[in-house]
DNA sequence: TTAGTAAAATGAACACTGTTTATTATTTTT
DNA sequence: AAAAATAATAAACAGTGTTCATTTTACTAA
């Protein structure tokens, strides 16, 4: 009697295809231009269909999130393999600049989105890890930098929040767009990915003059 | 034969309480919760009305968002009196994080959501310095401590595109509340403020060490 | 194989959104 | 007071997220 499985099987698999569809719609459009009646036309169910499968849009948005969140953290946990601190989190900035390039649409839903936030507030402690542990490497990867004589005499805490906020500054302005629209952007001979790449190494150039 | 100069001056008190309106709305709701039933209902008029003297609800942003940088570029030329760049540009930093911690609807309007761009594109250089303005002035400024030995050996706008995402950083990851969830927040002693605080000194720090 | 039941999918509706238009009410001019 | 111009609105349209009664499909038991 192997029915129960198979249905089950069927469930994850109709739950997939949805996100998939939805990860693909938000992808193309944006996320506020995407609706429940857009990913029910895509995989060619009624809109109705999409509540058996999830309990309303936010619940969506929360798997995508989950999944979001996940990548980021494989990208991240790769690094360990780089033994110097220094260089582990020059590593990680790059990653970092370069997961939100290349998915603006889910660092948005991870970073700047906030319902997402108030779900994963709903669920504490349960399987929500994953988020801190972002930024617990890098907190970790700043205090080992600190034995190695960088950055020192600053609070370990406060210099990793520092160093996430510039990331996410130069990523949030960039795909926003909001950096295309000041005038060094518009006057310079540099494109806007020269732009950032620079303004990356210049950020990098601050902290290595913290080495004492 | 003043009843036109009266029409026109009712025209103008009618559009300025309809914004006044809708700043109060999108303050108190936030912007994507208020609608234009919402302040025409505040305001006591039909919906329609709302179009007769705005051309859409984009307009009314737009018009938000001038006011919005009007404010942030007054706030900014005070400073002007400050007369050693350094100090000038730390009392920048300050009041920045202060303006989006105050008016933290406006600041999101200004810098994050992305629709007020895209109208600032169609009128190009008509009325629109003010944007580029707070940029230019940071980067003046920043000039001017290289000047005075600091930053040396940093290309100059890379590092004002570097010093602003620091700060658009610090106040979105706050405003949004993602900097509530990371473990430092909950686990530390601090409070948010207390921890935006000490980022903003730490980043300071960061910055004095950059004298040569 | 068929009758009965459980599950899955849907069409239609509700309350909301931004926006437009034809109609009504008000004000100004003749 | 009548005519013209202006201002305000009610009603509608197409869209949104969401719910629910109904129908279609799939499975089980006789």
């Amino acid at each position: 009697m192997g029915v129960k499985e198979r249905k089950e099987r069927e469930r994850v698999d109709m739950k997939e295809l949805i996100l998939k569809s939805a990860h693909q719609l938000f992808i193309d459009k944006g996320f506020d231009e995407v609706s429940i009646r857009n990913i029910a036309e895509a995989i060619e169910y009624s809109p109705a269909t999409i509540y058996l499968y999830f309990k309303d849009k936010n619940e969506i948005f929360h798997a995508l999130h989950r999944n979001g969140f996940k990548l980021l953290v494989e990208k991240f946990s790769v690094l360990s393999s780089i033994n110097h601190p220094f260089d582990r989190l020059k590593a990680m900035g790059r990653h970092y600049i370069e997961f939100a390039m290349q998915n603006p649409g889910t660092y948005k839903l991870l970073f700047v989105m906030e319902e997402p936030l108030r779900h994963v507030e709903s669920c504490k402690q349960d399987e929500w890890d994953e988020g801190d542990r972002a930024f617990d490497i890098l907190t970790a990867t700043v205090a080992q930098c600190q034995k190695e004589s960088y950055f020192l005499g600053f609070e370990t805490e406060s210099l990793a929040f520092v160093i996430w906020s510039t990331m996410h500054g130069l990523c949030t302005l960039r795909t926003s767009g909001h950096l295309g629209h000041v005038s060094v952007a518009r006057n310079s001979a540099m494109n806007l990915d020269q732009l950032m790449s620079h303004a990356y190494e210049s950020f990098i150039q601050v902290l290595e003059k913290l080495k004492a």
